[in-house]
Parts: structure tokens; sequence; C-alpha cells
DNA sequence: CACCACCCCTGGACGC
DNA sequence: TGCGTCCAGGGGTGGT
């Protein structure tokens, strides 16, 4: 389940396997998985030039969740992970670990040796968007998101949360709202900032927001730092886990006692996610 | 407009 | 060992 620290560290891995590097021939296996536009409109095929075949990649870019390939001619490759997708170099010469479920396959030319870069998305809540320049994609779908969670601020924050009376947590997994923030970096930052899960967002106290503002930015940057969480199957370019699974506080130990205060932690319904949380600890503002 | 339930999908865990 | 059932959740959508 790849949130914005396991994004942001792919992006990390990426880079110097890609940039300055020339993308060959681009295999298309599941064309369903590809989303193409010309400026704001969908378009009906997707090409071998809108998958970047041909072209010298020049930067990467990371929004929330949301990862882009960008070329010299400024084209732009959208790519979501969405639950299970993956992104993999391979070094030419290497097997392909798991085959199944790879939808879409580059060749690589880089000065520190040929491969392919691959797709892999086993659900396929994941997929890739086509643009013609970063402007396009902006336009068409990064403009809906909220600031990167990264670098939140308690100003930015604040303003966003008092337009809704929705649940703290479910107002966190909005994209629109704040992105980057997924089921398990919503629980660990709560957790962290003391705020209960169900708490009514625009109620939320300036100082409780302040501290949560801090908690996602601490929280999202050691996560960074330590490769991401390894839950099930995410792993970066280069087929590596992340750790911070093992320094989750609340996620995946309801009825586990709480780390601060070793009474049991509750697990809960929250927005139509598992949600884990200290009764004790995070305090419910309504 | 705000909010919510539901759906998409497959692999893995678990019970028998 | 194998089979059925349930659960995981990012994000889009249609309904209230």
């Amino acid at each position: 389940m790849p949130e914005l620290p396991e994004i942001e560290h792919l992006k990390r891995t990426l880079e110097p396997l890609l940039i300055g590097s020339t993308i060959g021939k681009v295999h298309l296996r599941r064309r369903d998985v590809v989303t193409p536009f010309t400026n704001g409109a969908p378009a009906k095929r997707t090409s071998p030039v809108d998958l970047l075949a041909g072209s010298l990649v020049t930067s990467l870019m990371r929004h929330g969740k949301n990862l882009a390939i960008v070329v010299k001619s400024n084209r732009v490759l959208g790519v979501h992970l969405g639950m299970s997708g993956q992104m993999l170099f391979v070094r030419n010469g290497r097997r392909i670990e798991q085959s199944d479920h790879v939808h879409c396959i580059w060749q690589i030319r880089s000065r520190s040796g040929d491969g392919r870069l691959i797709f892999r998305d086993p659900r396929r809540f994941g997929g890739l968007w086509t643009f013609p320049s970063i402007t396009a994609m902006k336009e068409t779908r990064w403009d809906r998101l909220g600031p990167d969670a990264l670098t939140i601020d308690t100003k930015d924050l604040n303003e966003r949360l008092k337009r809704t009376r929705r649940p703290i947590k479910a107002a966190l997994l909005e994209q629109s709202i704040l992105a980057g923030v997924g089921n398990i970096y919503a629980d660990e930052a709560l957790f962290r900032a003391r705020i209960h899960p169900k708490s009514i967002a625009r109620s939320i106290p300036p100082e409780a927001v302040r501290r949560l503002a801090r908690a996602i930015r601490h929280v999202l940057r050691a996560a960074v730092d330590s490769g991401g969480s390894t839950i099930r199957s995410y792993m970066d370019a280069t087929g590596n886990g992340g750790s911070y699974a093992q320094r989750h506080q609340v996620y995946g130990r309801a009825d586990e006692p709480c780390l601060r205060c070793r009474q049991p932690l509750a697990g809960i319904t929250v927005a139509q996610r598992t949600t884990v949380f200290c009764p004790m600890c995070q305090p419910l503002f309504v």
C-alpha cells in the first residue's frame, strides 16, 4: 500500500537509473492500464510516443502519491501505484522475478548499463496517464490535489480542515484536502498528535492542528528515511523493501498495548477503513 | 455542495 | 492438501 513515503523513496531510487537515460521500445501488454490525454481531453489510443518511447528522461516529479516521468520534449508519463503497483528496474541479463501482472515494459539505455523498467500491478488499482506537457498533467490531475503532505504547514492544514465536518481521519485520507497520506500514516500521525480519529476536523483546536501538521511531517519524513513501510508487496525500483513498518506505533496493533500508556489500542472503522488508536491518549474533539 | 456507501481487483491468511 | 471465505485499501462514482 504505497503512500507518500513509498513513492518518494521510489522516486529517489529511480532518479539515478533514469535521468539522462534514453527510453527505447515500449511494450504495453495491457492497454487498459493507460489513460491517455491530449491536453485536457481523454484520447482514444495510446501511442508509443505517449509512453515516452525514444525519449531522453530529464526529471522525475512527485505530488502526494503520484509520480511522473518527464522527458526532454516535455511530455510526461504519470504513474500511480494504487494498492499493489510496482515500478522495477531490471538490468539486462537479469530475470524478472515476478513476471505475472506486468502491464508495461520500457527498454532503458543508460550510461550505467541497459535494462528494463517494469510496471507491475496485480490488483490494477494503479495505472499510467500520458500527457503532452507538465502543464497538461497539472491541469487535468495534479491541480485537484491538496498540498503535498511532506511539507504541510499548520496554516495550510488548519485552513483546509476548517472547511469540513468530516472525521479528521476521513479528511486526512481525502487527497483533495492533503496529498499523500493513506491509511497507515493517517493512524500514525493521529496517534503522535494525540487526536482521536473521529474528531470533527473543524472542531480540532489550533494547538492540536499544529501538533498534527508536525506529526504528519515527522512520520512521513521518518518513513522516507527508512525506505518506506513494506506491508505485503511494496518494494522500490531495485526490489528492496522498506523498514518503517517496524516502527509503526498503532497500525496493525489493535488490542496490543499502547506504547505510551500500556492500555490496549482500539480497532474501529472510520471512512470504511481499518483504524487503530489509543482511547486513553487520543482525546475526541467534537 | 458535502458526504457516504459501494465498487474495482487479486493475493494471502485462516478455518475446516 | 485444498477449498471457501474474508480482508486489505486508493480512488472514482453515483446516490442522498
